[in-house]
DNA sequence: CCGTATTCTTATCTTTTGTTAAGCAGATTT
DNA sequence: AAATCTGCTTAACAAAAGATAAGAATACGG
């Protein structure tokens, strides 16, 4: 069960929903606190659980064919995590979900929620609203790759998320970008030079 | 109004939206065909049109500062098109939509759709399904620029839609991973001279 | 507050990509 | 069939990125 106080982060996203409804999944959810470095997914997980973020910042990654952990995505504050594969498609989860600060999560079943939600004549839009943002998302994502260059992604990314600069290491913003830790310095020493 | 024989490449689409509904959509809908080259939307059009394609194989593309076109993703039979800033933001297209390849479309105001499948008991499990292709598709892309280096983007796509290499120009290819075509060009030259 | 660990930077070298331009091949037009 | 256009390849060079390693800076735990 979750604090009530920490309830009114998600109250604004759950407008629509029927009270009772928003009770109840708050009565079925559990409060976890995350340190730095602890994992809410670990590959190959199959939990259906997902969580939403009231504070903290957390990371998306995969661990590829020579070891080396690749960060996917990041999310924060008043975001929701879930292992992709689990929930669209019933496989086991391919990425980890990591904790990069001390975090608190509200950590609900997936279909439990669902199941709660089904009756709310709301729900319907609620889940429409987060896939939209979900797509938008994603495909501007998929546009910076297409369309700018590796500077220009990160330049962007810093613009849209200022204060991920002082909250992500920079191993974890190469990674978002696509490009490694040493070229995203190299790139950094180039903005500042250039800013003189 | 559509001809009925191309209806039925829709119709496994909709399964549980009432006929009723389907039929009304049909009757508001009107066939259009494209020859390669000829465009559904252009930059700045605010037309709230979506397109089922019937037939045929077309691309978004959007022109950068250079003036140079570069293609942001392909569309073919049985997808649906539609100008992502128009419908999801209310925005003017920042993209345009061409046919490549002569081009059936069955067209349809997006208001107008959603009016009909509002009252259907469905419709919010169809656009959810809808959505939900587009989050796995839109996240599998994502992915692939930031765990794999272009020629694996390349050798991924040409595995999981063998079809276009044979439809698409490389030169279209090539900006879908994010690479020139010149690139491409060596990219293929390597895979073709390690197959030996 | 010191020592350790982690992250960031810098350097060097290799590989790849971008850019520009030229040649070539296939398709289209007249 | 010749001329034209378009897309693909190849080449040469410049620019950027990857890989590896070493040093500097920062954060962290005792």
């Amino acid at each position: 069960m979750v604090k009530p106080a920490a309830l009114k982060k998600l109250l604004p996203l759950l407008k629509g929903i029927r009270l009772n409804d928003v009770n109840q999944i708050y009565s079925k959810s559990k409060s976890v606190r995350l340190q730095a470095g602890d994992h809410f997914v670990k590959e190959g997980s199959s939990k259906r659980d997902v969580a939403f973020i009231f504070s903290g910042l957390m990371r998306y990654y995969e661990v590829n064919e020579k070891g080396e952990e690749i960060t996917t995505s990041l999310a924060w504050e008043q975001q929701f995590v879930a292992p992709r594969n689990v929930i669209l498609f019933e496989q086991p989860s391919e990425s980890y979900i990591q904790a990069i600060e001390p975090t608190h999560l509200m950590v609900i079943n997936y279909d439990l929620m669902q199941e709660i939600l089904e009756s709310s004549p709301k729900s319907d839009s609620l889940r429409q609203y987060f896939m939209l943002q979900r797509i938008a998302l994603l495909s501007d994502r998929v546009r910076s790759f297409v369309m700018l260059k590796p500077e220009e992604r990160y330049l962007q990314l810093i613009e849209q998320n200022p204060s991920l600069v002082d909250r992500v290491p920079n191993k974890y913003i190469a990674n978002i970008i696509g490009i490694t830790p040493v070229s995203l310095s190299r790139i950094r020493n180039r903005i500042a030079s250039q800013k003189k």
